[in-house]
DNA sequence: TTGAGTGTATCATATCACATAATACACTTG
DNA sequence: CAAGTGTATTATGTGATATGATACACTCAA
């Protein structure tokens, strides 16, 4: 619930989920999102622990996931940057909307619903939104 | 990987979740998909643990989450029963695909995409299934 | 060259969820 | 009464997570 800030990002971290996990998260979306410039430096891992009130081993297990994840190149001494290539971003958003969508689907299915019930929920759930 | 059968019900488990989580969520798929009818005994707290291979507190955690969606009723002394109402399977099939439409959409938008991102990647993953 | 700031690695410690094991209790039925 | 129900309790163990304290290799500006 409680909102920190750490140089243009904003997080909100709770204890529903590990805090690796949701720094991980948050950072994913603001990359995909576009939030994050590409080549821009991120924090450090000890400011952004500091900002975070989070400790540095966190925060650099989170790094090093969005680094696997070919979002950010790491330059020792240097610091943490957001990948300077579009096509590494766009992979990655796909490759998420695939398997998002894939485990949705499959999920649904277990339970027995079929494709027309599954577009009748999506259209209901769409609606809690404003249509782009 | 591995199959363990009790009574009518085939399971499926493995180390990636709780053992109680996978017990539960495979019991609430038969019952949602009908594959127990309703009324119906389902294998004692020991008989399941025996069968599944595992302890049985582990599948009494299952049986009381079941009977917490209204899914089973438990007589003291007789067993737990798929319940007879199929308004309470009904209520909880909807309420959980409801669930599960509304944090996808919710997933996706957090990423960006936009309603018609999630159609197309839909229409994707839905390629891979038969259609209904 | 030095010092401050990078990411990273390695300890130790603590907590929590999960699973198991062993018992025990209240209840129902044959 | 005996066997089979679900449930509760206590103890033990394990793994993931988080913190804290240090240390190391690297880069860059002063």
């Amino acid at each position: 619930m409680e909102e920190r800030r750490a140089g243009t990002l904003t997080f909100r971290l709770d204890l529903s989920q590990p805090l690796y996990e949701q720094i991980l998260q948050q950072m994913r979306q603001a990359i995909a999102k576009g939030e994050i410039g590409l080549g821009e430096k991120i924090p450090s891992v000890r400011e952004m622990a500091q900002s975070l009130r989070v400790n540095p081993n966190t925060v650099s297990h989170a790094y090093q996931e969005l680094e696997r994840d070919g979002l950010t190149e790491t330059r020792r001494g240097q610091g943490t940057f957001i990948t300077s290539s579009p096509e590494k971003v766009q992979r990655f958003r796909e490759e998420l909307a695939r398997h998002m969508a894939r485990e949705f689907v499959a999920g649904m299915r277990a339970y027995g619903f079929t494709w027309n019930d599954i577009a009748r929920f999506l259209q209901e759930a769409q609606g809690r939104h404003v249509h782009e």
